[in-house]
RNA sequence: GGUGAGGUGGGUGAGUGGCCGAAACCAACAGUUUGCUAAACUGUCGUACGUGUCAAAGCGUACCGCGGGUUCGAAUCCCGCCCUCACCGCCA
């Protein structure tokens, strides 16, 4: 939620920032500001109103005590005059106030000036790229053969347990993913961020604060009978630790780092974006998150793309990174780096992490704020991004690493996994 | 799930109708003292919205778990909900 001050101060920013997102009715911006100055307008007449019945209570209670009944009357009587006058007054306030709230939360974050112009998936902006394509025989398996071949997943178990989109993982394959979570959690304790282990449900107000609530219900798995909700990423609870809270300066940054499932509805989609591993309804994934100074949010953001980069030409993949173009980041983004790598046998890119600034549109939500150097109250910035999401990684680690003899394990991840090869 | 007790500022904790946005203590911060540290002493020390201003100070309103009610006036009384603790039951 874009902190109202900025339509107050800088409206033109605003409409531009919405313009660029393709946002469709930026005449909600106008509807802001008149609701805004109407309803400052009422705050003082109410405010008035009740400083006025302040007084007189005041009045009554030292009349009251000095056995002044009769002017003590007088009082009351005039004090409920105003009282029906305040009455109405708070209400109509209390309803401005939710009419421009729920005006302000239908706009999206403004994007970052670097951000592409562009509307498609195929606009986005790719900045760098790296890693090599391996060369595989014309053999060559896609995964979810290999892990029926290796008996590594079994997805039709999956049927059987849950329903389509919750893969069984066993033997060495349940083994992979241990050493996955493993290896990218100790990854991020190594680079400063505390671990987490925050829970896999969570209640309204923290949906609503990364942004989940209200508009994408739809799109989370929901526990009717206790009102919870299972988180699409760690994001979610990690990010909802520092809700309504108040740091100290030098506490920023904060780097918080977890493993979660991820649960995901995801409705509608088919065909080979769904086969294997591509897409699932509960999927693994090891999440950072930072709260930064609203000034260096943007190196941060750098640091961390940097980070995940590393961890990905560690595990040996071809991969290449986009700068999303503004029609296509999500709706809570100021600026988003997706990483995709490069599915051998598929040959397809497949998206495995996604780096975001939010900048104070979450923060604003959640109430993160930190005291300046002079003492003031700011937002922070939160960021956050995937490192990483585990199936599209085994996706292309077991169709990349492909060999007549087995599946080689990268170096890195063979201390986890305790094999240099599955066979 | 049952019964009982309770939810007050960063923490402990006082406050049962007006003098309470809230005592006291601790922590924190600034200063004095000091060879340094400590101790001692002095001061500061909630949040939001509004108003004011170049900025501020100041002023107003609201907030003592959340929502409603009684009253001229509510942290304090009443009702509902949520949560915590203790004991019992169940249980990985």
């Amino acid at each position: 939620m874009l902190p109202i001050h900025l339509f107050r101060q800088n409206k033109e920013l605003v409409l531009e920032g919405l313009k660029k997102k393709h946002f469709k009715q930026p005449e909600l911006v106008d509807a802001i500001i008149d609701i805004d100055e109407r309803r400052r307008q009422l705050q003082v007449e109410n405010d008035t109103i009740a400083a006025s019945v302040n007084a007189a209570s005041k009045n009554i209670g030292q009349l009251m005590a000095k056995g002044e009944k009769e002017e003590a009357e007088k009082l009351k009587a005039e004090v409920a005059q105003y009282k029906e006058k305040a009455k109405e007054l708070s209400q109509k306030l209390a309803e401005l106030e939710t009419e421009q709230h729920d005006l302000v939360i239908q706009l999206p974050n403004l994007p970052h000036s670097s951000v592409p112009e562009g509307k498609t998936p195929e606009e986005n902006e790719v900045v760098r790229a790296g890693g090599t394509r391996p060369d595989l025989s014309a053999q060559k398996l896609p995964h979810w053969e290999l892990t029926e071949k290796y008996k590594l997943i079994d997805f039709e178990l999956g049927n059987k347990i849950t329903g389509s989109g919750f893969p069984v993982y066993m033997g060495q394959g349940a083994k992979l993913q241990r050493a996955l979570i493993s290896y990218f959690l100790n990854y991020n304790i190594d680079a400063g961020y505390k671990e987490y282990m925050p829970p896999h449900m969570v209640n309204y107000d923290t949906a609503y604060g990364t942004g989940q609530l209200p508009d994408k219900e739809g799109q989370m798995y929901h526990v009717t009978e206790d009102k919870f909700y299972l988180i699409p990423t760690a994001e979610v609870p990690v990010t909802n630790i520092y809700r309504d809270t108040i740091l100290a300066e030098a506490d920023l940054p904060v780097k918080m780092t977890a493993y979660t499932p991820c649960f995901r509805r995801e409705a509608g989609s088919y065909g080979k974006d769904v086969r294997g591993l591509n897409r699932l309804h509960q999927f693994d994934k090891v999440e950072v998150v930072q709260l930064a100074h609203p000034e260096k949010s943007y190196e941060v953001l750098e640091t961390m793309v940097a980070h995940v980069e590393k961890l990905l030409q560690s595990l040996g993949l071809e991969y290449r990174i986009l700068r999303l173009c503004a029609g296509d980041m999500s709706f809570t983004s100021a600026l988003t780096y997706d990483f995709e790598v490069y599915s051998a046998a598929q040959e397809r890119w497949l998206e495995v992490s996604s780096v975001s600034n939010f900048e104070m549109f979450q923060a604003n939500r959640m109430k993160i704020r930190f005291k300046d150097g002079s003492g003031k109250t700011q937002l922070v910035h939160t960021l956050n991004g995937s490192s990483l999401a585990l199936p599209r990684i085994v996706a292309c680690l077991l169709e990349n690493n492909q060999t007549p003899e087995g599946i080689k394990i990268p170096q890195v991840l063979q201390p986890y996994f305790g094999s240099d090869m599955i066979k």
